[in-house]
DNA sequence: TATCTAGTTTAAAATCATTCTAAAGAGCCT
DNA sequence: AGGCTCTTTAGAATGATTTTAAACTAGATA
């Protein structure tokens, strides 16, 4: 049981991030291999940093945030924003929503396709819409 | 021209926040008179904080947090989500959406018909939706 | 392959919003 | 007025994130 994960190596990373315009550095594509493999899951920096430490790496706390934020603006990443604790990142980029229960800071993925936006109003002079986040706000029952 | 606003007195912000269950204060009430007055804004500790000291008042760091979290622990104010710098609140409690200008940080507020979600997905298992928020993130045409 | 340079990483310090602390003060009930 | 509990206060503490300045490296060039 030797055998290491290689069912996308490096260099399927490195060219990822060369595509995004990012450098492929050591760190960012350690990174990108944990984060960019196509499972779909959120990440804190906090739980990222514990990650590479798990798969016997190390990357300064600096290099996480901006990696993070890096692959945010590429992209890469997409930021959730439930509250203001601390920042949260999806592996999944594609559009889609969010069920968020505050008591237990737990975030579940909503299918794009669940959510059905009628009608939305036309975006202020001068601007026009970038995104359409929403967010459902759930409890449990007896509470 | 010496004469002050008097539209609401001090005594109703103070029943009103008997009501929602929170002693009266000096300092509680000179909040209130500041922020439930019926008019709809978005605010930060920060801004709060000028807008006391405008008010030739004095409120310690400290007590503006606390204010502002029990405000909106108690209904009257909302906590609005776009972006982990810091606090927004808005002192309209209504169902309402936003429109969020990342780049200048502007919040819009978007009156809660002009939204109309036609479908929504059950919620998880022994949970229940307490609230639906949209943010629509929108920028400027030329950028 | 040796060299260069701009972009990166690093550990540590700095920042900044927010929370906590312990002591002083103020509602409000009797 | 007395007293009990909840609040406020200034300042210290916390914790996520950013910044710093120096050491390092990817990638281009000679």
């Amino acid at each position: 049981m030797t055998q290491k994960n290689r069912r996308t190596p490096k260099a399927h990373f490195a060219e990822k991030l060369r595509l995004a315009g990012l450098r492929p550095t050591r760190q960012r594509v350690a990174i990108a291999a944990l984060l960019l493999d196509g499972r779909h899951r959120h990440v804190t920096a906090d739980s990222l940093t514990e990650e590479i430490t798990t798969a016997g790496l190390h990357v300064s706390g600096g290099t996480v945030y901006n990696t993070l934020n890096q692959f945010t603006e590429a992209g890469l990443l997409r930021r959730v924003m439930v509250h203001n604790d601390y920042s949260l990142f999806d592996t999944n980029t594609d559009h889609h929503h969010h069920f968020y229960e505050a008591e237990n800071d737990q975030l579940v993925d909503i299918p794009h396709d669940d959510v059905i936006l009628a009608q939305l109003p036309a975006a202020p002079d001068g601007h026009e819409i970038k995104a359409v986040d929403v967010v459902i706000h759930i409890q449990s029952k007896n509470s």
